[in-house]
DNA sequence: ATAGATAATTATAATAATTCTAAATCCAAA
DNA sequence: TTTGGATTTAGAATTATTATAATTATCTAT
């Protein structure tokens, strides 16, 4: 895939940004993560990769994973005890993630709920990253329900 | 460690609920949560529980742990890539992880918060679960800064 | 362009947390 | 008590991820 203009100046400044060095490999993983917006797991990563560039490694699609989150490009959401799953919206968000369908959603949130959210910490306290998750049904699978 | 009366009756009841049965390693790695409230991880679970019961597995702790958690007596919680932690702080509340000095606090919060969140949810999807970690500095950590 | 220095990629080994398996043990009910 | 099913145990297996060391690519200064 080719990663369009826009998002190949932002990969290359952010890369640049800490001194990072723009490669094939990271531009391709990051294009896999832009194409198709379903929270993919390294080695969902590492399979699309490999349709267009067969030589990549699975340590290259961590590396590169890493690189582009440490960068700012993505970001990591985690469930449970499920392995990692990588996602380019940067927006505030949460995720909703339907056990029954396996489905995973970005669930936009305003930012007066993550202000009161940050208002609920002790005074001191500050805040780098908020995690939240939900489990549960979709509206899909409430859907003819037995 | 003995369990008072109290959660005995309770870890009785939530396990007859489910048709489980009352074991000594069950109420042992009840009672290794309740004595000291600060977020334990398996091994850590297990360390402590065989001060008491040398011949406890650690097989049998994940079990416990899950067994608790199964019936409701405990909560799960995760942060990003680390190790799951259990506590048996059972009200709404989100956990705050400073990752200079390791601490774990829970942070209780409010109906009202929680019901906002669930309110941006689409709708017929519904929640049987919400995650909240905050990662970030606390108060003490932020003293004497450099 | 080219050479040297550094960073990134690759294949594979290692690790860490958790789960699985099979045998032994325990508990509850007949 | 015996019997059947649940639970525990020890250790092997699995899964996701990270580390290692050799090779290759990229950058900088000539």
């Amino acid at each position: 895939m080719q990663l369009k203009p826009e998002y190949k100046e932002r990969l290359d400044r952010a890369l640049a940004r800490t001194g990072l060095r723009p490669t094939k490999q990271r531009e391709h993983v990051f294009s896999v993560l832009l194409e198709k917006l379903d929270h993919p797991t390294a080695d969902d990563v590492y399979a699309r990769a490999r349709a267009d560039m067969p030589t990549i490694s699975l340590a290259t699609v961590y590396n590169c994973l890493e690189t582009l989150s440490a960068s700012g490009l993505i970001k990591q959401v985690n469930f449970e005890r499920e392995p990692t799953r990588y996602c380019p919206n940067l927006t505030a968000h949460a995720h909703f993630y339907c056990k029954e369908s396996g489905e995973i959603e970005d669930i936009e949130l305003s930012d007066d709920i993550i202000n009161r959210l940050k208002a609920a910490l002790p005074k001191g306290h500050t805040a780098h990253r908020i995690d939240i998750a939900f489990d549960g049904k979709c509206g899909g699978c409430h859907d003819g329900e037995d």
